[in-house]
DNA sequence: GGCGGCAGACTTACGGTGTATGTCTGATTC
DNA sequence: GAATCAGACATACACCGTAAGTCTGCCGCC
């Protein structure tokens, strides 16, 4: 259809050398489409992440994005692996506790630094090179409170679990997820929830810090009440 | 185009009554649908349900669930309630702080009941009826263990963040997300992350239990620490 | 009984998506 | 100058959600 349109005899938009590079903009490279779908998603969303809306960001067509990643995919883990390596090591010198609930609080920054990218980054794997790094240096940071390595181990864990509720809950929790239901009215509430309706106040942004404080404290208590005793004695656990 | 073919005088697939009914299946409902809706989600994963594909399942057309769901998000959003429908309350005439526990363990349960669904779950709003009630009752549960409303608020949340992290690690966690990568190899792991290759048993998924176990003996601990206690013996819990 | 309304299904079509495949072009190398 | 080839563009396909329109058989009403 239409093949006798004028051919157009392809005339890229740009006169520059580089055959591809739109007005003003670089050449194409894995940081720059990286830095531009970071950009993308900060601004409209993990959903309207598409290759097209890239590419037009990027002043490239969509296909050339799949010279430097072979598919979406691997642009989403680039995007992942690049939060993850964001979150901060806490400063060496200090006592094991003090850098965990140090690293507790890197984390929750770096979910604040990048909030549309979290509810990917809660259900993705972390078994890349980057991933496993940071998971063993907080894994050490609790072994060296905690001696016990099973126990160690099942702490890392609680922690984690709380740090990435947390996080999806600061980023896209409550009132905030994807629902097109009408939310049920404060008069509902009012009427079937009182200690929702009084408590209310306590559940908004406001008390977030307050909140992950507790919740810091609580994970820290835990571990130190398993803390090994300088003389190795081991909790007697009676199970 | 093609208005000369053959008119297909609009025959219904099945010569029963009602004109939608497909061979050996009921009239479409919305409980139908939702129904077929979380049979595909659990057989194929979430991002396989389409509208085409589950009116194929209900041998209907894409168009006739329209009829009984607005858009696909009102259908999410029921599948969504559902499974905050399914969370079990705990029995009556138990103390609060059993009782507690024993919410918890149903919200691991409703997971591992629609593991599928979870991760829409961790990020859905809960403010819909259904939610609300659930989040009114275990706030009710934390309330009656600790008496200020600003500690229990918070109590409420950490519980929350332990429990939706809990959750999505067990349903699509580490080595189980989407990622296209490939992941580290062993050999790397033993190079460069010692720890975590000495500890690597404890993370597998015989050590769930034990490890949500310690996940809620953390939580409740710190629930009891903040316990109001006017003249009650709440402590001493020989377990 | 005839008939109008209408609920509930089907059909078509549109703009979006990821991406397989193929083509072109400018720079590099011999 | 010819050959090579990386890196861009262009086309096309299958699939998605869904807007809009059409058909059909059942229902209440005259």
């Amino acid at each position: 259809m239409s093949t006798s349109e004028t051919p157009s005899p392809r005339q890229p938009r740009s006169p520059s050398g580089r055959s591809g590079a739109a007005a003003g903009s670089a050449a194409l490279t894995r940081e720059r489409i990286l830095q531009a779908a970071l950009d993308l998603v900060a601004i409209d969303g993990l959903a309207q992440l598409s290759t097209r809306r890239l590419g037009q960001r990027l002043g490239c067509e969509a296909m050339s994005i799949y010279h430097h990643y072979p598919n979406k995919h691997h642009l989403l883990d680039a995007m992942v692996d690049h939060v993850v390596a964001s979150f901060e090591a806490p400063p060496l010198g200090l006592p094991p506790l003090e850098r965990l609930r140090l690293a507790m609080h890197a984390f929750r920054a770096a979910a604040r630094r990048f909030p549309a990218m979290f509810p990917l980054v809660a259900v993705h794997r972390l078994n890349t090179p980057t991933g496993v790094r940071w998971i063993e240096s907080i894994l050490t940071l609790v072994q060296d409170i905690v001696n016990d390595p099973a126990l160690a181990a099942r702490h890392f864990r609680t922690i984690g679990y709380f740090l990435v509720g947390a996080a999806l809950d600061e980023t896209s929790g409550y009132a905030r997820g994807p629902s097109a239901a009408i939310p049920v009215d404060g008069a509902f509430i009012a009427r079937e929830c009182p200690r929702l309706a009084a408590a209310s106040h306590y559940f908004d942004s406001s008390q977030w810090d307050a909140t992950f404080e507790l919740g810091v404290k609580t994970m820290l208590d835990a571990v130190q009440r398993d803390a090994a005793t300088p003389t190795a004695r081991v909790r007697r656990r009676t199970r």
